[in-house]
DNA sequence: CTGTATCCTATCTGATACTG
DNA sequence: CAGTATCAGATAGGATACAG
C-alpha cells in the first residue's frame, strides 16, 4: 500500500524528528552542559588542574559516584584530560584541554545572563505561583 | 557534644552545598534551558506567536504532555504568554514575551558554539570509544 | 482545538559497601 | 587515594484515553 495510518505516519515524523534533534549541535551541547555537575566540574577546573580528592572537597554535595561519572564523561568528549601518576598512594589529576578551556567564555556568559534576568525570571514564577494559589 | 560525627558533617556540607546549587543563577537557568524541548520551543516562537497546534507540528516528536508542561513551565518563568480566545473551537495562542525574547542571543551564543566545537567533541568520543573497545 | 488524567518505563541520582 | 559495584528511590519522558 501507497498509504500508512495516521499512527504510522506520526510514528515517522517522530522517528525522524528525534533523529534530527539527537544530531543537533545545540541540544547535543545542551545536553552536556545541562548535566547536573558538568558546569560545576568545569569552574573548578578553570582554577587549574585538580586531583579528585579536590574536587570532591570542592563540590561538596557530590557523590563520588556522579563525579567520576561527570569527570568520565568530559574526559570521553576532550573537555579534560586525566592524569594518573602511579605512586603510593595514587594519585590523580584533572585538567581542562583547550577544548574544555573554550568552554569557558560560553559558560561565563551564560553565567552574565543568568545573574541580570533571573531575578525577573524568579519574580514572575512567585507572581504565577501567587495567582495558581489564590484560585484554589 | 560539640562534635559531630564524620557523616554528620558530610550531611551538613552536602545540605548546604545542595542550597547554593539551588540558589546559583547560572544553574537555574541551565536546568531551565537545559529541558529537552525548551530550547526547540524557543527557537520556533522566534519567528512570531504560534498556534499550540502549529507548535506540535513543529516539534514533531512531542508528545502533549511534554509540550504542555513545557510550555506552562516557560509562561510561569515569563518568558511567553499564553492567550486563549475562547472561540468554538478554543484558540490558544503562544508568544515570547520581551524576557524570553532577550534569551535568544544567549541561545545564539549556545547554538555557535555547538556547531564550532561540537565537531572535535564528537571526534574525541569516537576515539575513546575505539581505544575502551581496543581494551575488551 | 487544546488540553487533562492515568499509567508505565527508562534514566538519573545518591547511599552504601567494598577494592587495588 | 581513587575509584568500582550494587541497590533503591526519585524524576523525566512518553503512550493512551478522555474532557471542555
Amino acid at each position: 500500500m501507497a498509504t500508512m495510518t495516521a499512527a504510522q505516519r506520526r510514528e515517522a515524523a517522530r522517528v525522524g524528528f528525534d533523529a534530527y534533534i539527537a544530531e543537533c549541535p545545540a541540544r547535543q551541547l545542551l545536553d552536556r552542559i545541562g548535566d547536573k555537575w558538568v558546569s560545576l566540574v568545569v569552574n573548578a577546573l578553570a582554577d587549574g588542574p585538580q586531583r579528585y580528592s579536590d574536587l570532591r572537597r570542592r563540590l561538596a554535595g557530590v557523590s563520588e559516584k556522579m563525579l567520576t561519572q561527570t569527570l568520565r564523561a568530559l574526559e570521553r568528549d576532550g573537555l579534560l584530560t586525566r592524569t594518573v601518576t602511579p605512586s603510593v598512594p595514587a594519585r590523580v589529576d584533572y585538567a581542562l584541554t583547550p577544548l574544555g578551556t573554550g568552554l569557558l567564555p560560553l559558560m561565563q556568559s551564560i553565567k552574565a545572563w543568568a545573574e541580570e534576568h533571573m531575578p525577573e525570571v524568579l519574580a514572575a514564577r512567585e507572581s504565577y505561583d501567587a495567582a495558581a494559589g489564590n484560585g484554589k
